[in-house]
DNA sequence: GAAGATTGACTCTTCAATCTTA
DNA sequence: TAAGATTGAAGAGTCAATCTTC
């Protein structure tokens, strides 16, 4: 979470190693320590301004996107969670912050009675269609422009190519991932 | 937070827009929303790994690994937080949690009656000599072994192109990254 | 039993307010 | 007044346990 996920040398002699670990060299440190701060910083200045301006958080945003672009503005809760890839108990908690606020109501589902149906409210689709255009500008400000058409192919690549290898072995998935088939959200 | 800061098409024609915002192409798609999922995704799994297998927590092991590397396995508050790019509030009750199991300790700094020392303890040290070794083969494992180390550079490039342009303009600043000149941790 | 979903407890992060010393 | 640091309250995320329905 922060900068510092170190991978740096931290065991000068004091103890006998078992397997006498690899630290990173400078090329691996420069990419693994680049990636994390540009993502930290990117992000802290976005949803800054994301909730000065709008008044929405991070998961506020992410959740009205979904439903504003969903066929009648609602979605199942686990489809919901499978498309953020959110733990379903990350997205009750965030659904109950939300519903209380007005941006969102639950309801039941008709032909599944477990299941709940997540509606967007006419306050939620003001919200979001007055926080989307800021946002979007804000990532052009702070990530897109700064980078040339060959930047951002080198980052997809990057990304699908890491994306996959997790996608491979799925070790610790954290069960939202299992279900992802690839789709990307925005 | 989630993998869906959107940016995508959300209002259709409801309302007159005010300056008809410039949705992302396929491009910039693939490029911003492959790297939210890949730092999202590998964090999720890296955390996951650590807190299990160590019982540290990032946090947790964020701090160990600057006092371990400091000359005397103490450094002042204010300059651990420089270091690790966190608010001083974030700090301060992070160094609370790991003072209460025993993880670092505060002392009193004699040339300023203001200050705090952070000092790593005995349990600290052990701690973090274990924990280090694993965590640097799972960065391996989920990140950098999936990577060329052509991609790796272009990796860093564009985390060096995107933090350049942070730095230079100042916005939204969260206070700690003003005095950030460049120094990487870990 | 498994799937869809909620809850409670605990950890983590941020913000604003505060306190003390330089 | 500014710098170094702490505190309390509220929002956010994770895990394990639970409940209902398939």
């Amino acid at each position: 979470m922060d900068h510092v996920s170190s991978t740096h040398d931290v065991s000068p002699a004091t103890t006998a190693v078992p397997a006498a670990p690899r630290w990173l060299d400078e090329r691996e440190q420069a990419a693994w320590r680049g990636m994390l701060q540009m993502y930290q910083q990117v992000m802290a200045r976005l949803n800054r301004n994301l909730v000065v301006e709008s008044g929405l958080s991070e998961g506020d945003y992410a959740i009205l996107v979904s439903l504003s672009e969903a066929p009648e503005g609602h979605l199942r809760a686990f489809e919901l969670a499978r498309w953020l890839l959110w733990e379903k108990s990350r997205l009750s908690h965030q659904l109950t912050r939300m519903e209380r606020r007005g941006l969102v109501r639950r309801e039941e589902c008709p032909s599944d009675a477990r299941g709940a149906f997540v509606v967007i409210t006419e306050a939620g689709r003001t919200a979001i269609e007055a926080a989307a255009p800021r946002h979007v500008e804000d990532v052009r400000h702070w990530f897109l422009d700064a980078l040339s058409p060959q930047q951002l192919d080198a980052l997809s690549d990057v990304a699908t190519t890491v994306l996959s290898r997790l996608e491979a072995d799925g070790d610790g998935c954290p069960e939202a991932l299992a279900a992802c088939t690839g789709e990307e959200q925005d």
